[in-house]
RNA sequence: GGGCUUGUAGUCUAGUGGCUAUGACGUAUCCUUGACAUGGAUAAGGUCGGAGGUUCAAUUCCUCCCAGGCCCACCA
């Protein structure tokens, strides 16, 4: 059968992706004896579509499963979606118009699946017509019964082993989601402030104290100076009174304070800064709390009780300046650390949370992330710079509404920690009861409120997949992800995977970089935004697979090596109609070369694949596709195709169908949908099986290299350039006839390719002598 | 301020201690050859960011500088 004359990728994308579903040709066979690859999908959050940096690390990830699985490996390639957390509880606050705080958590978590279930076909569609190879018959969620029972699970375990504890102490605080929230949370932001220069008095004596935040000045609980600083180390051991508030405050000596910063001298604050917390600890200083968790004034803060905490800041500056307590009020801008989800400048506040002990495990932590393979390698150093650099233990609990609950109880006696048990799980504290009373006899309990951080969740991804370890054991074979939650999802998931079962979660970890168009970040601000679906329309998956594949700026050059290699194909397969898989007796040199260059790039492209570089197998692929197979073999070929001698063309059609095939193969990780739709015409017959993507990668033979039909071949093709060159500086047609002379050395080398070269220079005649062409 | 990373023709990019530095887009000229004009052929275009150093030899290794990017720290 004749291929068509056109490619309609829309059509035939559409068609191959209902096919591979409605044969669930990716489904995970977990009896196979073969070998295990499994992949710990990154789930996307349902709240938003899919977006280019989304399509270009998926169809990544994607080449790598379809390169092991027609390696012959077992490819466990699950799908999931991300709705735990705020932008979820966000979406379904709007869709149903409904408030989670206002429904019972347990009934929130329920609305959340049953609406998310509804609206996740649509949203994982772009997913498909991405081409993603994912075993989509199993979709999880990171809030299912299922993520919940692991997320306690690990919990439970973490609880057993002490690697969690609860504490009241100072954590940051987001006073817009009312919630305590991690290190990995932060981001820094340049905003402009006010530098104040405040005047302590110390007996009738001023002192300067330079602040942002004057409306800390009710929670000083000190002030401190450096003790080599000559103008303030002798008021050390006196006190200061607060200007505005009127009490006193000791002056404290510590090294900490930089003499050049403001006025040299610091107030101490509960809590202004992680200083000011290191502080209060190391002094024992009293705690002096002001703002209330929702980000207002308490009444510790006198006349401004029930400000907002910038109100309040411009109040009191007013005050100080009209009670000549200002000195001086400079303009600034610094770094301060805000919520990534909201931007709200965060706080620090005293409150009970639960923690993962992360600082004192530092060191192991390191030592695990170097047992994964990082790729890019140098990505490793990242995580390495983030673990050395943490300052606090990971606290996951969040005082949220909508999350996975937390396992656990108090006795209404005694506050003693009740824990679930297993077998009961997923549970949700506010409406189970435990079984069983507590210690002290009492078995009357409290829920927990708070609810888990969704990494709490996510970093147990490879429990969910695997059914805690009853579908498989870490490592799995890959995790692919984004550098920009390194020190979250990455970082988070080693250390579950080391507490659980001192393992590291995965063997090889692709970080992918990030989207750039012409050398820019794409950024709605920028407006330089592509979207997924648009190329999907204009160009295909296969275009879009292609491009992101490499470094190229354009999608269209994907489409045009699509066009080209369905040309290639629709020209092959007519002149193979007649070919039944002999193997000629005797075959041309040019053939022979051919199958000598393809079984290099075979040897090139299982190598590059090998170390994930699918970029580098692109371009290989493509370049012996385009260069030596179309623009050069193909018009050689050509002529012994149309032409008489049976034997010479069978030679031909062995060389073109081993060729054809197997750049189709090489091809099929990165455009799966075209080489499908050809193996399908054409090559599923003669091979004997189904799909092309089941299919057997190339195999390198070393039996094809051959280094004197090499050169043979190359200097074939050098001399054909020439020819080409006189041609076209002649302005002449490269059908146009002419006269060929080739030196001794090289008419003797090429001799056995002589009919080929004569028929594709289109030489009348091929003679012995000094290099010449002429036209005739 | 610390760490990482990049700097190659108009644009994007490959690459290596040594032959004439890769490819694509774009440009120019030609070719309507029986798969493809979304094609083919050919050509022009580069002091490989700058300055030193190591070396017989550096775009490639080292140092410094300049310019981007990413992550972190800096909140008095």
């Amino acid at each position: 059968m004749d291929l068509p004359k056109e490619y309609n990728f829309k059509e035939v994308e559409k068609k191959w992706q209902k096919r591979w579903g409605k044969d669930k040709l990716y489904k995970f066979d977990p009896k196979s004896q073969k070998k295990i690859f499994s992949i710990d999908t990154p789930p996307p959050t349902v709240s938003g579509n899919m977006h280019i940096g989304h399509a270009f690390s998926y169809a990544h990830e994607d080449f790598i499963a379809r390169f092991k699985r027609m390696n012959g490996y077992n490819v466990w390639y699950p799908f999931g979606t991300d709705d735990n957390g705020l932008p979820t509880e966000r979406l379904i606050e709007k869709i149903k118009s409904v408030k989670a705080k206002d429904i019972r958590r347990d009934e929130f978590i329920k609305l959340c699946s049953k609406t998310l279930k509804d609206i996740r076909p649509d949203f994982i569609d772009d997913w498909i017509k991405l081409g993603m190879s994912c075993d989509f018959t199993e979709i999880y969620s990171t809030i299912d019964e299922q993520s919940r029972k692991i997320s306690q699970k690990s919990f439970i375990d973490l609880h057993k082993k002490k690697l969690i504890y609860q504490e009241e102490t100072p954590v940051s605080w987001c006073t817009t989601c009312n919630t305590a929230i991690a290190q990995a949370e932060f981001e820094n932001r340049k905003l402009n402030s006010h530098f104040n220069d405040v005047v302590f008095l110390v007996g009738t004596k001023e002192i300067l104290i330079s602040t942002t935040r004057p409306e800390l000045l009710p929670a000083c609980v000190a002030v401190f100076v450096n003790p080599k600083d000559k103008r303030y180390n002798k008021l050390a051991g006196e006190k200061a009174k607060v200007p505005l508030f009127d009490y006193y405050v000791p002056i404290l000596k510590d090294e900490r304070v930089d003499i050049n910063k403001g006025s040299g001298a610091v107030m101490c604050c509960t809590f202004g800064d992680m200083v000011d917390v290191e502080w209060w600890r190391e002094y024992k200083l009293p705690l002096k709390v002001t703002i209330t968790k929702d980000g207002l004034m308490n009444n510790e803060a006198g006349n401004y009780e029930g400000l907002t905490i910038k109100k309040a800041r411009h109040k009191i500056i007013e005050d100080l300046e009209t009670n000549g307590l200002l000195k001086e009020k400079r303009q600034i801008t610094h770094n301060v650390n805000v919520h990534d989800k909201c931007g709200t400048e965060l706080e620090i506040l005293k409150t009970k949370q639960w923690y993962i002990r992360i600082m004192d495990n530092k060191k192991k932590l390191i030592e695990q992330g170097k047992k994964i393979k990082w790729h890019p390698e140098y990505m490793l150093k990242r995580y390495i710079n983030w673990v050395e650099n943490l300052q606090w233990d990971w606290c996951i609990s969040r005082q949220r509404f909508f999350g996975v609950p937390f396992p656990v109880w108090y006795c209404k006696k005694c506050n003693e920690v009740k824990i679930a048990e297993e077998k009961d799980l997923p549970i949700d504290p506010l409406y189970d009861k435990p079984k069983g009373r507590c210690n002290c006899g009492c078995s009357e309990f409290v829920g927990e409120n708070d609810v888990m951080d969704t990494w709490a969740t996510s970093s147990v991804t490879p429990q969910i997949v695997l059914d805690w370890d009853k579908k498989g054991k870490v490592p799995m074979s890959l995790r692919p992800q984004g550098h920009d939650i390194i020190r979250t999802w990455a970082f988070y998931t080693i250390v579950k995977s080391y507490y659980h079962f001192n393992e590291v979660p995965w063997k090889d970890i692709m970080i992918s970089g990030f989207v750039t168009l012409q050398g820019e970040k794409m950024s709605k601000s920028k407006g330089n935004v592509i979207n997924p679906q648009d190329i999907f329309e204009k160009y295909g998956a296969d275009a879009l697979r292609f491009w992101s594949a490499s470094m190229e700026k354009e999608v269209q050059a994907g489409l045009r090596t699509i066009i080209k290699l369905w040309n290639a194909s629709k020209f092959s397969i007519m002149n193979l109609q007649d070919y039944k898989l002999e193997k000629p007796k005797k075959m041309e040199v040019i053939d022979k070369w051919i199958l000598g260059k393809l079984n290099k790039v075979i040897n090139e492209s299982m190598e590059f694949f090998n170390k994930f570089d699918y970029s580098k197998n692109k371009m290989e692929v493509e370049r012996f596709f385009w260069n030596t197979f179309c623009d050069n073999y193909l018009e050689i070929i050509k002529n012994r195709l149309y032409g008489g001698d049976k034997i010479k063309r069978l030679s031909a059609q062995y060389g073109l169908y081993t060729t054809l095939l197997n750049i189709m193969k090489m091809f099929a990780p990165i455009m799966p949908h075209i080489t499908e739709e050809i193996w399908n015409l054409y090559f599923k017959d003669k091979e004997k099986v189904e799909s092309i993507h089941t299919s057997e990668w190339p195999i390198y033979d070393k039996k094809f290299e051959d280094g004197n039909i090499e050169e043979i071949g190359d200097k074939f093709v050098e001399i054909l350039g020439k020819i080409r060159q006189f041609k076209t500086s002649n302005k002449i047609s490269l059908k146009t006839e002419v006269s060929l002379t080739l030196e001794k050395k090289e008419y003797n080398l090429l001799k056995e390719a002589l009919a080929d070269l004569k028929a594709v220079a289109n030489a009348r005649e091929i003679k012995e002598g000094k290099f010449n062409i002429t036209l005739c």
